[in-house]
DNA sequence: CTATAATGTGACCTCGCGGTCATGTGACCG
DNA sequence: CGGTCACATGACCGCGAGGTCACATTATAG
């Protein structure tokens, strides 16, 4: 948690600290990335930025924070499209809010989603947690979706979500590194063409997965 | 590329020194790898570290040399099961031979993808060579198995190949990951169980890219 | 045995890092 | 006005990094 200074600071002036430490963060990563390119792009003294943060998890940390809840109040205005929805238009929905989302804010996302999935791979442990919170979400969308007769109850769930897992990962890595080669990276997410693209892997997805488990046995 | 000193150098060290800098990328990547460890860890002085590579980037090199050569010769004495396969039985093998080869040489694997595609997906260039080359692989395969009428022309190729990139790295970071953690990671493969898991993760590939096009399109 | 070339060595260099702290500054208050 | 308190500052610390180099050691050749 940033310091009581921090939080005292004109808004101005703390918007601009947390924008220089998502680009540099963005840019480098979590181990590389530095404190005095921070303080330098930032305008403040180093010994200042000690003054707002403890260390450098901290301002991370911080940024951690400032996305979940910007997420929450992005998803807090929209509504699923229907009540009485089918998992997998569920699933659609969620994806296309969330690239949404993204594209709002790519550089945010950016370095989160690469100091947590890629770095935090190998030593993580807010990394584990984000993992198993993302893991539980998924399996309780599937075991709904089974109760509700969606999905044949003997398909095998630990599997379909590490395969919902997967995709979901892939697609947020497509939107980033793709869209950040665009001018306007919203008007790519919203553009037909990639709207369409993603609808076809999502389409692949789901075929696959509504194949039952018997069918496979059978057919294997 | 080494030094001649290096290849001078007795097999015997040679090895460890290799070991040893595949033990380092493996535990820390690129950036966070320290040479001062990998000496250390040799038994050997660092004015002799700096006789047998350039840099840093010298001794990656070679370890990606190593495993390319390694991969080939593994390779060469096998043959996929029959000539006139489908291209998901091709892919099929592939697939699981890779595993086998991974899971021969798991910390050499690991060091090199983890550097590779994790902090190569940010700074690299040697990335976007391996990722082309990959890719080029990938349609290759797809274009003949459609000429040869196993999957519809119609099905949009840089798809197709995105979506088998995607599985092929799901599969080798899962096979990595989750088999590190064993005893015995090659026992671990090779058990019905794990075998079972990757024939379901492909035939849910499989399954979903069979549609064709045509058919995608009527649906949606 | 001597001369020469090839290897081995670790003290040393510079650099930038994360982090500290004594001191400066200015707004507010009695 | 003096005193206090929150905030600002940048010189400074220790550390470990990648990399160098003058010198010691060993192998080879005549």
């Amino acid at each position: 948690m940033p310091r009581q200074t921090f939080l005292n600071l004109p808004q101005e002036k703390r918007t601009i600290i947390t924008n220089a430490a998502v680009d540099e963060f963005a840019a480098y990563g979590f181990e590389a990335a530095s404190i005095n390119r921070i303080v330098a792009a930032s305008g403040i003294a180093k010994g200042s930025f000690y003054q707002y943060f403890e260390d450098k998890m901290d301002v991370f940390r911080h940024l951690l924070d400032l996305l979940t809840q910007e997420k929450v109040e992005f998803f807090k205005d929209k509504h699923p499209p229907s009540p009485s929805q089918s998992v997998f238009d569920y699933f659609r929905w969620v994806t296309k809010a969330g690239m949404e989302f993204n594209s709002a804010n790519p550089l945010m996302v950016q370095a989160i989603s690469r100091v947590l999935f890629v770095e935090g791979l190998y030593y993580g442990k807010l990394f584990a947690e984000y993992h198993q919170m993302t893991r539980d979400g998924i399996t309780d969308m599937i075991q709904k979706a089974m109760k509700q007769g969606e999905l044949d109850p003997s398909i095998d769930v630990e599997l379909a979500v590490m395969i919902i897992e997967i995709w979901t990962n892939a697609i947020t890595t497509y939107v980033l590194d793709e869209g950040m080669k665009q001018k306007d990276i919203m008007k790519w997410v919203r553009s037909a063409k990639t709207q369409e693209k993603i609808d076809k892997l999502l389409y692949v997805m789901e075929y696959g997965l509504r194949k039952t488990e018997s069918e496979f046995v059978a057919s294997s």
